[in-house]
DNA sequence: ACAATCATACCGACCGGTCGGTATACAAAA
DNA sequence: TTTTGTATACCGACCGGTCGGTATGATTGT
């Protein structure tokens, strides 16, 4: 009976996720999550301080997760755009998974927007996704997989389009190919970062 | 002595959308709106059936605001190209005005997720701002001014850059200069949109 | 024994919404 | 002009219920 404080402690993050995702943090109460983790309320307590914690280490757990997969998939691929086209590959089976895994994203981009504890874990590592891309296209421009562009424009370009793409497709997910739409967005993006007309 | 109630109704609508921009939905009471309105419970209820209505009511009158702002900023510009360069100059305003009216933006999204009757007041304004967008690029097309393109796939990729962007500007405003990256990352896309190489 | 882990009962604060009643505006009647 | 009638606008105490968190005791592992 090692881990049984571990597992209790688990148990209780993802009903946590869960209850977050489908109604949001303040609808969710303490009690929801302990009855679907199947624990009492004490031992709730007793694993975290406050509802509040619970969020924030649910918060961190998928950050981590999501740089994780980012690089793992950088590495494994020869060129920039290749790499870029991968990611768009991936995108597709994001959109397709549980959309209420997704939902828990707005919930996190929510109360990061009011709580500044909340706001400093977000933005953090969202500051490295943004050098990460950064850095990418650095790469494709030393490549000469990409003409030279303002690294730091086209990584806010991308990364824009990802995130708006994400989130509509979290909305909307029956209003349109999202899949479809993520790789002829991204062919959009690259035939203008690596194509050579001047831009004033 | 004419708009009295009109008058009350008002200022209930603008202390309830600084307090929901500020606290959320769920956090802001009712009494809280009452007392930053200057109004009674009683007028509160007088005027709205329930904190949703309120919330409702705002969320109609944003995204209808922002339907008209995108209409006569198209009719005003000769090519499509040129109505999309303003629209971005007009982005840097938006970033510009007060941080918390935009806080809202991301509790109207949040509830839509949750709240049926609030996604349908959500999507349907947002399926036609992609009519809006899909329809400039076929005008662009015909006039030449970009090359063929899948109107909704290009529709899409501008519409997701934008809320991309309004998203990281709202969320980190000290974070980048984001009226330049607007601007440099729509001339990214227009690179794209403009270009001539064949794209599988 | 004794510390970590979990259960139960409970507390005080708070919240959305209701309700009985009052104030104001205005038109018709006197 | 004054009075009366009436619909609208507004007030604020109050209710039923929920919530996050605590106190305290039981159980389990070592």
């Amino acid at each position: 009976m090692r881990g049984r404080a571990e597992e209790t402690r688990e148990r209780i993050l993802a009903a946590a996720e869960e209850c977050f995702a489908r109604q949001g943090y303040d609808a969710t109460g303490v009690a929801e999550i302990c009855e679907r983790a199947g624990v009492s309320k004490g031992a709730f307590f007793h694993h975290f301080p406050t509802k509040q914690a619970v969020f924030l280490a649910l918060l961190e757990r998928w950050l981590k997760g999501l740089e994780e997969q980012l690089t793992t998939l950088r590495a494994g691929a020869a060129t920039v755009p290749a790499a870029m086209m991968q990611m768009a590959g991936t995108a597709q089976q994001v959109f397709e998974m549980a959309r209420e895994r997704l939902f828990i994203f707005l919930e996190f981009l929510n109360r990061a927007a009011r709580d500044p504890q909340v706001w400093k874990a977000t933005i953090q590592p969202y500051h490295r996704y943004r050098e990460f891309f950064a850095r990418m296209i650095e790469a494709g421009v030393a490549e000469g997989s990409l003409r030279p562009v303002d690294p730091e424009a086209a990584a806010s370009a991308i990364l824009s389009m990802a995130i708006g793409l994400v989130l509509q497709a979290t909305m909307d997910p029956e209003g349109a190919d999202w899949g479809d739409l993520v790789r002829k967005g991204l062919r959009i993006l690259l035939d203008g970062l690596q194509g050579s007309e001047a831009t004033g």
